[in-house]
DNA sequence: ATATAAATTTAGATGCATCTAAATTATATT
DNA sequence: AATATAATTTAGATGCATCTAAATTTATAT
């Protein structure tokens, strides 16, 4: 049996594999988690023990298949909570991620595989993250971040990669949401910041913010 | 803020209250929890420090009103997760105990209001317990265990006051739910056991079994 | 009323997740 | 390649919730 701590770390060392690719560092994971080196030190060796995690000392980290399907499981309860938390008790995507954040450690394969039913098998969440099914599979999305984008490609808002709600409220600010549609108007050499339509009407967002924003070319 | 072991202590305090009236002793939360006395004494120190309980070493305890509060909206939460699986997700009523054990720590006044909303704000629990509101208030109930009523005796069922699935699963054998009709046919003097009419059928049932069944008489 | 039994508390451990400070290993720079 | 710097791990604590064993207090029974 996983405890809470356990399950938090493998979430994070899966988020940080999707960037990185290859291993993850104790540093990068002690960022993440907010927490000091040392005590990742102490966690990682429990890991390995489990055998969810390969961890060479002093070599980063990766998850084995069995840390892999925990971490995507625990995902899957995350972003399943986060549907029912705004689509039937009328929470804003921005207030959700916290909650979700206990309720993913709740341990019941049936209450997951119920509320998955009972939601019809959504396969985003609010934030337009892929939820994995049963099995462990995620959706395929061909999304690209939104300052890849060239001068005048149309698209619309798949997903947002940021959970926090200073990020969700200004999306607010600025009208975008999932599904929005948006127009590359220029692109600025300097900071890359970038001109942009949104459902028609012409913004200036920084690289920081087009990072964060997922879009389906049309 | 309280741990989850901390509001488990509570709930039983307030449990144990219920059938005692005045003050738990040590052993009986022990018993309750399946835990040490000695673990037990230790908690206690720590909730008295929180001025949660009155506790004097060696006369036992009680709940002040801050603890009282914070054990009746656990209870609450409790309760309404308890309806949320078994009216939205299709849990049984005796599958969905252990679930709410753990659904009931969750940490979020926006959530547990929401989902009040969410479920009609129930008065009810699927077993019929009573469901406190947000004030902490319960719903008034003039139910009545089986074992005292008098032969004769038409009532309906409103309550069954365990939930452990065997006992649960008993119930649904000799087909007794919360609404079922229900008349006293005889009461054995030598074991108190009971002849039973269970919407017409006439049923034997144990005094152990009798008492954890509420009745409304009609 | 006093001895015995029962209930309760204290003392001293353990395991978990964390921390700070110190030591070790890897990497980058001259 | 030698050394400085950065990353990582170990050593030694702390707080929490638990345990067993021993001591203490309360209740009970002759």
């Amino acid at each position: 049996m996983s405890t809470k701590a356990e399950e938090n770390y493998l979430k994070t060392i899966f988020k940080l594999s999707e960037k990185d690719m290859d291993t993850v560092s104790t540093n990068a994971i002690a960022e993440e988690l907010e927490t000091k080196p040392s005590s990742v030190s102490d966690m990682l060796k429990k890991l390995s023990e489990k055998k969810l995690i390969n961890y060479v000392k002093y070599q980063g980290v990766s998850l084995t298949p069995l840390g892999h399907r925990l971490a995507v499981h625990v995902i899957r309860k995350h972003r399943l909570w986060e549907v029912f938390l705004v689509s039937h008790l009328n929470f804003k995507w921005d207030e959700v991620h916290d909650i979700a954040e206990q309720l993913e450690h709740i341990k019941s394969k049936a209450l997951v595989n119920r509320l998955d039913a009972f939601l019809n098998f959504p396969s985003y969440d609010p934030h337009g993250d892929p939820i994995p099914n049963e099995n462990g599979s995620f959706p395929k999305s061909t999304a690209v971040p939104l300052n890849l984008l060239k001068v005048k490609t149309k698209g619309k808002v798949v997903a947002v990669e940021r959970d926090e709600p200073s990020f969700l409220n200004y999306l607010d600010k600025i009208q975008v949401s999932i599904g929005t549609h948006v127009e590359i108007v220029d692109v600025n050499d300097f900071d890359h910041s970038i001109d942009v339509k949104i459902d028609g009407t012409l913004t200036h967002i920084s690289l920081e913010v087009a990072q964060n924003i997922l879009i389906s070319i049309l």
